[in-house]
DNA sequence: GCGACAG
DNA sequence: ATCTTGTCGC
Protein backbone atom coordinates (compact mmCIF):
# COMPACT_ATOMS: atom_id res chain seq x y z
CA UNK A 1 0.00 0.00 0.00
CA UNK A 2 1.38 3.35 -0.85
CA UNK A 3 2.51 5.17 2.33
CA UNK A 4 0.82 8.94 3.56
CA UNK A 5 -1.37 8.52 0.36
CA UNK A 6 -3.19 11.80 -0.03
CA UNK A 7 -7.42 11.61 -0.68
CA UNK A 8 -7.34 12.75 -3.76
CA UNK A 9 -4.20 10.59 -4.38
CA UNK A 10 -5.75 7.39 -3.31
CA UNK A 11 -9.51 8.32 -5.98
CA UNK A 12 -6.57 8.40 -8.50
CA UNK A 13 -5.57 4.97 -7.90
CA UNK A 14 -8.79 3.97 -7.49
CA UNK A 15 -9.56 4.92 -10.86
CA UNK A 16 -6.69 3.99 -12.42
CA UNK A 17 -6.87 0.28 -11.00
CA UNK A 18 -10.35 0.12 -11.18
CA UNK A 19 -9.65 -0.63 -15.22
CA UNK A 20 -8.09 -3.73 -13.92
CA UNK A 21 -10.95 -5.81 -12.30
CA UNK A 22 -12.08 -8.51 -14.01
CA UNK A 23 -15.72 -9.67 -13.73
CA UNK A 24 -15.80 -12.91 -15.18
CA UNK A 25 -15.02 -16.23 -13.62
CA UNK A 26 -16.90 -19.32 -12.79
CA UNK A 27 -14.49 -20.88 -10.26
CA UNK A 28 -14.93 -24.94 -10.83
CA UNK A 29 -13.69 -27.29 -8.46
CA UNK A 30 -12.78 -24.73 -6.21
CA UNK A 31 -11.48 -26.24 -2.23
CA UNK A 32 -10.01 -23.68 -0.46
CA UNK A 33 -11.81 -20.45 0.68
CA UNK A 34 -10.30 -17.58 2.72
CA UNK A 35 -12.50 -15.01 4.46
CA UNK A 36 -10.89 -11.98 6.14
CA UNK A 37 -11.43 -9.47 8.82
CA UNK A 38 -9.98 -6.83 10.82
CA UNK A 39 -11.14 -5.53 14.62
CA UNK A 40 -9.85 -2.31 16.14
CA UNK A 41 -10.71 -0.81 19.36
CA UNK A 42 -11.90 2.55 19.25
CA UNK A 43 -9.26 6.04 20.22
CA UNK A 44 -6.32 3.56 19.42
CA UNK A 45 -4.30 3.21 16.35
CA UNK A 46 -4.05 -0.65 17.00
CA UNK A 47 -5.84 -3.07 14.02
CA UNK A 48 -6.15 -6.91 14.21
CA UNK A 49 -6.34 -8.61 10.56
CA UNK A 50 -7.60 -12.13 10.65
CA UNK A 51 -7.42 -14.48 7.76
CA UNK A 52 -9.22 -17.99 7.76
CA UNK A 53 -9.16 -20.86 4.99
CA UNK A 54 -11.78 -23.31 4.88
CA UNK A 55 -11.64 -26.22 2.94
CA UNK A 56 -15.10 -25.88 1.15
CA UNK A 57 -15.66 -29.78 0.49
CA UNK A 58 -15.32 -30.72 4.32
CA UNK A 59 -16.37 -27.36 5.85
CA UNK A 60 -13.10 -27.45 7.82
CA UNK A 61 -10.48 -24.53 8.72
CA UNK A 62 -7.07 -25.85 7.29
CA UNK A 63 -5.33 -22.86 7.99
CA UNK A 64 -5.37 -19.55 9.84
CA UNK A 65 -3.44 -16.15 10.55
CA UNK A 66 -3.87 -13.13 12.70
CA UNK A 67 -1.44 -10.10 12.52
CA UNK A 68 -1.29 -6.84 14.58
CA UNK A 69 -0.85 -3.47 12.61
CA UNK A 70 -1.27 0.17 13.19
CA UNK A 71 -3.52 2.26 11.90
CA UNK A 72 -1.81 4.68 8.95
CA UNK A 73 -5.54 5.78 7.36
CA UNK A 74 -8.85 7.10 8.69
CA UNK A 75 -12.30 5.81 7.74
CA UNK A 76 -13.64 7.82 4.99
CA UNK A 77 -16.93 6.28 3.04
CA UNK A 78 -15.41 4.70 -0.50
CA UNK A 79 -11.73 4.82 0.75
CA UNK A 80 -12.28 1.67 3.34
CA UNK A 81 -9.37 -0.03 1.17
CA UNK A 82 -6.75 2.70 2.56
CA UNK A 83 -7.56 1.92 5.99
CA UNK A 84 -8.01 -2.04 6.23
CA UNK A 85 -5.39 -3.43 2.89
CA UNK A 86 -2.66 -2.81 4.95
CA UNK A 87 -3.24 -5.14 7.83
CA UNK A 88 -4.81 -7.62 5.84
CA UNK A 89 -1.54 -8.05 3.29
CA UNK A 90 -0.12 -8.49 6.55
CA UNK A 91 -1.42 -11.32 7.29
CA UNK A 92 -2.30 -12.63 3.76
CA UNK A 93 1.14 -13.05 3.00
CA UNK A 94 2.06 -15.27 6.09
CA UNK A 95 -0.44 -17.91 4.67
CA UNK A 96 1.29 -20.79 3.34
CA UNK A 97 -2.13 -21.93 0.82
CA UNK A 98 -3.07 -20.17 -1.99
CA UNK A 99 -6.77 -19.95 -1.78
CA UNK A 100 -9.01 -20.20 -4.62
CA UNK A 101 -11.07 -17.52 -3.82
CA UNK A 102 -11.68 -15.18 -1.05
CA UNK A 103 -14.61 -13.92 0.85
CA UNK A 104 -13.91 -9.80 1.83
CA UNK A 105 -15.73 -8.06 4.42
CA UNK A 106 -16.68 -5.20 2.44
CA UNK A 107 -18.14 -3.59 -1.18
CA UNK A 108 -16.37 -4.92 -4.39
CA UNK A 109 -18.13 -3.47 -7.91
CA UNK A 110 -20.91 -1.79 -5.31
CA UNK A 111 -18.73 1.48 -4.89
CA UNK A 112 -18.65 5.12 -6.46
CA UNK A 113 -15.67 4.37 -8.52
CA UNK A 114 -16.24 0.32 -8.95
CA UNK A 115 -13.09 0.09 -6.90
CA UNK A 116 -14.22 -1.29 -3.45
CA UNK A 117 -12.18 -3.21 -0.82
CA UNK A 118 -12.99 -6.55 -2.61
CA UNK A 119 -11.69 -5.57 -5.99
CA UNK A 120 -8.46 -3.66 -4.13
CA UNK A 121 -7.18 -6.42 -2.59
CA UNK A 122 -8.37 -9.01 -5.51
CA UNK A 123 -6.41 -7.04 -8.30
CA UNK A 124 -2.94 -6.20 -5.99
CA UNK A 125 -3.53 -10.21 -5.44
CA UNK A 126 -4.70 -11.29 -8.66
CA UNK A 127 -6.67 -13.42 -6.90
CA UNK A 128 -10.04 -14.43 -7.28
CA UNK A 129 -12.31 -11.74 -4.69
CA UNK A 130 -15.70 -11.36 -3.69
CA UNK A 131 -17.39 -8.26 -1.51
CA UNK A 132 -19.64 -9.63 1.07
CA UNK A 133 -20.86 -6.54 3.21
CA UNK A 134 -23.55 -6.54 5.89
CA UNK A 135 -24.89 -3.06 4.65
CA UNK A 136 -25.03 -0.72 1.69
CA UNK A 137 -22.46 1.56 0.18
CA UNK A 138 -24.40 2.65 -2.88
CA UNK A 139 -27.16 1.54 -4.97
CA UNK A 140 -30.72 1.18 -4.99
CA UNK A 141 -32.71 -2.16 -4.62
CA UNK A 142 -36.28 -3.70 -4.49
CA UNK A 143 -37.41 -5.80 -1.40
CA UNK A 144 -35.62 -8.66 -1.08
CA UNK A 145 -38.36 -12.40 -1.15
CA UNK A 146 -37.55 -13.86 2.39
CA UNK A 147 -36.28 -17.15 1.51
CA UNK A 148 -32.58 -18.30 1.70
CA UNK A 149 -31.17 -17.86 -1.80
CA UNK A 150 -33.53 -14.99 -2.80
CA UNK A 151 -32.05 -12.51 -4.08
CA UNK A 152 -32.57 -8.68 -5.92
CA UNK A 153 -30.51 -6.62 -8.69
CA UNK A 154 -28.49 -3.79 -6.38
CA UNK A 155 -28.05 -0.97 -9.31
CA UNK A 156 -26.72 2.27 -9.55
CA UNK A 157 -28.59 4.21 -12.36
CA UNK A 158 -28.64 1.59 -15.11
CA UNK A 159 -25.83 -0.26 -14.37
CA UNK A 160 -26.18 -4.05 -12.42
CA UNK A 161 -23.11 -3.44 -9.69
CA UNK A 162 -24.33 -6.41 -7.17
CA UNK A 163 -27.11 -8.62 -5.35
CA UNK A 164 -28.79 -8.36 -2.22
CA UNK A 165 -28.63 -11.88 -1.11
CA UNK A 166 -31.00 -13.32 1.57
CA UNK A 167 -29.04 -16.64 3.15
CA UNK A 168 -30.80 -17.30 5.79
CA UNK A 169 -34.86 -17.50 6.05
CA UNK A 170 -36.18 -14.12 7.48
CA UNK A 171 -32.68 -12.54 8.18
CA UNK A 172 -31.46 -9.35 6.49
CA UNK A 173 -29.61 -9.98 3.55
CA UNK A 174 -25.85 -9.93 2.69
CA UNK A 175 -24.42 -7.56 -0.51
CA UNK A 176 -22.76 -9.36 -2.58
CA UNK A 177 -20.78 -7.82 -5.49
CA UNK A 178 -17.77 -9.25 -7.80
CA UNK A 179 -14.24 -8.47 -6.65
CA UNK A 180 -12.07 -9.86 -9.08
CA UNK A 181 -11.94 -12.57 -11.28
CA UNK A 182 -15.46 -14.24 -10.68
CA UNK A 183 -18.87 -13.39 -12.16
CA UNK A 184 -21.66 -12.07 -9.98
CA UNK A 185 -23.81 -15.39 -9.90
CA UNK A 186 -20.51 -17.54 -8.81
CA UNK A 187 -20.00 -15.04 -6.17
CA UNK A 188 -23.42 -15.40 -4.93
CA UNK A 189 -23.88 -19.40 -4.82
CA UNK A 190 -20.22 -19.06 -3.18
CA UNK A 191 -21.31 -17.11 -0.42
CA UNK A 192 -24.42 -19.08 0.10
CA UNK A 193 -23.00 -22.39 0.67
CA UNK A 194 -20.55 -21.13 3.25
CA UNK A 195 -23.41 -19.43 4.99
CA UNK A 196 -24.26 -22.92 6.33
CA UNK A 197 -26.29 -21.96 9.78
CA UNK A 198 -25.95 -17.87 10.23
CA UNK A 199 -26.54 -14.71 8.23
CA UNK A 200 -22.48 -14.22 7.36
CA UNK A 201 -20.26 -16.83 5.55
CA UNK A 202 -17.99 -19.13 8.22
CA UNK A 203 -15.37 -17.92 6.60
CA UNK A 204 -15.82 -14.22 7.78
CA UNK A 205 -17.49 -15.75 11.37
CA UNK A 206 -14.48 -17.46 12.06
CA UNK A 207 -12.18 -14.66 10.69
CA UNK A 208 -14.31 -12.32 12.55
CA UNK A 209 -14.36 -14.28 15.60
CA UNK A 210 -9.78 -14.70 15.45
CA UNK A 211 -9.77 -10.98 15.17
CA UNK A 212 -11.93 -10.21 18.32
CA UNK A 213 -10.07 -13.20 20.32
CA UNK A 214 -6.96 -11.25 19.97
CA UNK A 215 -8.17 -8.20 20.41
CA UNK A 216 -9.22 -9.03 23.77
CA UNK A 217 -7.14 -12.10 25.30
C1' DG B 1 -27.39 23.57 1.57
C1' DC B 2 -29.04 18.67 2.97
C1' DG B 3 -28.72 13.80 3.38
C1' DA B 4 -25.94 9.42 2.68
C1' DC B 5 -22.04 7.19 4.01
C1' DA B 6 -18.47 -0.49 3.41
C1' DG B 7 -15.93 -1.00 8.64
C1' DA C 1 -16.01 -0.71 13.58
C1' DT C 2 -16.60 0.43 18.79
C1' DC C 3 -18.84 2.21 23.23
C1' DT C 4 -22.10 -1.32 26.48
C1' DT C 5 -26.35 -4.93 29.82
C1' DG C 6 -30.12 -6.00 30.07
C1' DT C 7 -34.10 -6.95 27.85
C1' DC C 8 -38.25 -7.14 24.47
C1' DG C 9 -39.93 -10.49 21.23
C1' DC C 10 -40.48 -14.85 18.42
Amino acid sequence: MTPNITEQEAIELQQKLAKKVVKKGKLTNIRYVAGTDVAYAKNKKRLIAAVVVIDIRTMEVVEQVVVEDEERFPYIPGLFSFREMPPLMKAFEQLKIRPDVVIIDGQGLAHPRRFGLACHFGVHYNIPSIGCGKTRLIGTFAPVGEKRGDFSPLVDGEELIGSVLRTQDGINPLFISIGHKVDLKTARQIVLKLCTQYRQPETTRKADELANRMLKG
